[in-house]
DNA sequence: TTGATAGGCAAGTGTGCACTTGCCTATTGT
DNA sequence: ACAATAGGCAAGTGCACACTTGCCTATCAA
């Protein structure tokens, strides 16, 4: 379960998709490995965005919907809160309420 | 930078380990051996979890003091928050002030 | 229908990394 | 001094995973 999350955190490309999504939400597989290619010198060929994609997914940090031939992406920044949750500090809070 | 602290959370052992730091800080690398063999019924050998443990302190995660022949570890959870940081969610607060 | 576009499935390869084993150094107690 | 304890270094092994290649399906435009 969490496994899942830690898991597709690791990968450095996996981190730059997030990024690109996080900056421009609803991409397109096809639209994602362009940007990483253009912006991010990232030569990676489209089945590998792809399988990437799909350890996101299977995290939860990306949710898709499907229109027609197309296929889009959409950033779930949610599970990531469990992260701090785990492991909190002084000044992030723990389990609940951010601010109340 | 970053890549050292994804690496240091891909691992489910070294979870285990932050997990135990957090229960009870500043144990020795054979209190975290015991704890992780009894509690977690995790066989692994002192050179593993003291690899483990290097690599938490390169994700600058874990610090250490040494005193004589023993050596205390820490666990510092300071960087998780970067994590947060990068990909905001309408709850977390992204940069600055958690709570003023 | 044909061709082009968007995506999926499956098998193969190479490398990074978790883990072990064996030996070595340093501090403490008797 | 010696033995016991706490830890470190270095080389070897095996497996998981990132990435590619080749082929297949589905939707859209001409």
């Amino acid at each position: 379960m969490a496994d899942d999350l830690f898991k597709a955190l690791a990968d450095p490309t996996r981190r730059t998709i997030l990024d690109e999504l996080a900056e421009k939400s609803g991409q397109t597989l096809f639209e994602i490995c362009a940007r990483l290619s253009m912006k991010h010198r990232l030569d990676i060929s489209r089945q590998g965005v792809s399988q990437h994609l799909a350890v996101l997914e299977a995290a939860g940090l990306v949710e898709t919907r499907r229109e027609g031939r197309y296929k889009f992406h959409d950033l779930n920044a949610a599970p990531l809160r469990q992260i701090t949750e785990r492991w909190p500090t002084p000044d992030t809070p723990g389990p609940e309420e951010p601010t109340p």
